[in-house]
DNA sequence: ATTGGCTTTGGTATCGATACCAAGCTTCTG
DNA sequence: CAGAAGCTTGGTATCGATACCAAAGCCAAT
């Protein structure tokens, strides 16, 4: 009797099934491992029957690569880590949702990482992702701890620092200038006639680009003569409760101001909506503005008036990049700016 | 003149840096690869001062652990896929942010894939994750394709469907159930003395979940003898106008409504903060209830009642159970229920 | 008919870690 | 003091794919 075939694996159904191999695939179909490798990687370059022959062994099977395997010996992975700050801020997941929606169809998988706005944590993450041979690696922020810098720069990997332009990328940068599109928001308000503005913002001791959006609201003000020097600061979080204290913090601590800037939409849409609770007349006793373009604007009374971010165009031109330089290897920097906008509405 | 160590790699400094080996790190500390390995994954089974040794030559050499070859030879990898519907709804982003906050630190990514609400796209996602040797999956849902749910049972990983309670669970299961919370919420209304009552929900074709609540509250209506037909349903996904258009839809349609119960947060959001702006009295003329508890609902005038979902709470739950069964590849059935709340505030 | 070039296919070494087994050393027990 | 037991350490096979090189088959051109 044959029993050649049974016998090459030791203990046959022993406690464990045997992981479905290439090999098992490649002996099913009558074709060498390669074959059958080369059927999955790039179909063209096996012929028609062969392939047909080795789709079947597949779908027989349940033949499921192991990427492990694949991507060791291949020395990359079809991997892109993403750092951001948190995955719950509206903002950043619309750049995740960018980046992913572009990057899946082609094979590629998203690896999360939150740093909390650590640079610490950052560092950390960075130094495990290494571990990955991914090809491209993705920070959301500029802003890093020196062997942070130190590890991207070394790495052959493409490091793509997104949503805020840099003096000095690592590699590639995409994003917007914070603190010009602020700055564009201050000199809409000085425009439409406002005097006395106050800033608002909250975290910004750890969150850079809230911090520059107020240097960028200050140079206007100084460019125009105007006070620069009222900023209210929360050391919490942004939420639309911390924005509802806030207009009335301001309105109180500087009772002749006529319109206060929030470095974010869910900022401006709390104090929105304590306007309204409070019958505070927007924009008739103040005027106010936001930062981002989040869906709350829209169904304010009055609606915000607001810069309206690149989000979900960042992460998708990140995924473009990351598509084109995938057979380049060589590192060359590039900034890649996307467009903002200001959207004026019935707040200012 | 003694050359043996430099001839041993073919072209020194070719044109490509060889990466550093955890046979460079043995070779540099003096010991064997092994103990490497032991003193990076099981410190206390190494001695001390081998232990400082190799950890000073892990820092000489920048030495960064290869996760692939780790992973296939132990044939199995500190990563947990989480399939959820998009990442940018706030409800889903919370669960991954408690999945992410309890497994981060114990080493463990996150590999994060979004369905579209597609099961399509869900069983092409589960399919690629095979190929990751996971040790566990998580799933936010429990209605997958035919062969999606052959894949999840026939697998060794631990399985975890997340969010609602589902009759037959593949393993895992943690959540809450929709229907109860929905019909809990419809019995409020039914006390404070609301008679004829609307329910609103959009993309319900696609998220069952929004059509199990609106079973839920149908439910309740019928047991009290109430009108359980004024369901009004969108197309697309929720939004904050869609809410604001539906409440003066339900108005025009049936104007002997007293209360409407939206599917979640972000439409009863969107109805309240259009109630306000057109002088509707809420709850005088109409009470409104949502479901998520979302933080939207604090700032809103009124405030919104709504049904509290333990979103964090689930993912938290998910990571303690991964961690818990990592040593246990035994698949036994286990259904965690997390408890919900009703949040009555003044909009009913 | 022969040569050269192209396409298709396969064998073998290799990626970089961990598992398993064995050996050396110390310590404890009868 | 012999031998068992426990701890630390290392050698070698192995995980499952891809890269590289070689061979075979086919067609066109000389």
């Amino acid at each position: 009797m044959p029993v050649s075939e049974e016998l090459s694996h030791s203990a046959p159904q022993s406690h464990e099934r045997r992981r479905v191999t290439m090999q098992d695939v490649a002996r099913r179909a009558g074709v060498g491992t390669i074959t059958v490798s080369r059927a999955l990687s790039d179909p063209q370059k096996v012929s028609a029957p062969l392939r047909a022959r080795i789709e079947d062994a597949i779908r027989d099977l349940g033949y499921v690569p192991n990427r492990m395997a694949g991507w060791l010996s291949s020395r990359r992975s079809r991997v892109v880590p993403i750092i951001v700050p948190v995955i719950q801020n509206a903002v950043f997941s619309d750049v995740v949702e960018g980046l992913n929606d572009h990057l899946l169809d082609q094979g590629y998988q998203i690896l999360l990482g939150t740093s909390n706005y650590d640079p610490r944590r950052e560092e950390a993450l960075i130094a495990a992702f290494l571990g990955w041979t991914p090809q491209s690696i993705v920070v959301l922020g500029t802003e890093h701890t020196e062997a942070a810098r130190r590890m991207l720069t070394d790495t052959e990997m493409t490091v793509i620092e997104l949503f805020e332009l840099v003096d000095a990328p690592i590699e590639i940068n995409i994003g917007f200038s914070h603190r010009q599109a602020a700055r564009d928001m201050a000199l809409h308000l000085v425009e439409r006639g406002y005097r006395t503005i106050a800033f608002v913002g909250a975290f910004m001791h750890r969150d850079r680009r809230a911090e520059i959006r107020c240097r960028g609201c200050m140079d206007c003000l100084r460019e125009h003569g105007l006070i620069a020097d009222r900023v209210l600061s929360y050391e919490e979080r942004s939420t639309l409760d911390i924005g509802a204290h806030a207009i009335c913090a301001v309105l109180e601590k500087w009772p002749d101001t006529d319109a206060v800037f929030f470095a974010n939409d869910v900022l401006a849409g709390g104090a929105l909506m304590e306007c309204q609770r409070r019958g505070i007349a927007v924009p008739g006793r103040v005027a106010i503005a936001g930062f981002g373009g989040l869906p709350i604007g829209t169904r304010t009374t009055p609606e915000l008036t607001t810069v309206v971010s690149p989000r979900y165009q960042v992460g998708e031109m990140a995924a473009r990049v990351i598509l084109e330089t995938k057979d380049a290897p060589r590192k060359k920097k590039r900034v890649i700016e996307v467009p903002y906008s200001l959207l004026i509405r019935q707040s200012t």
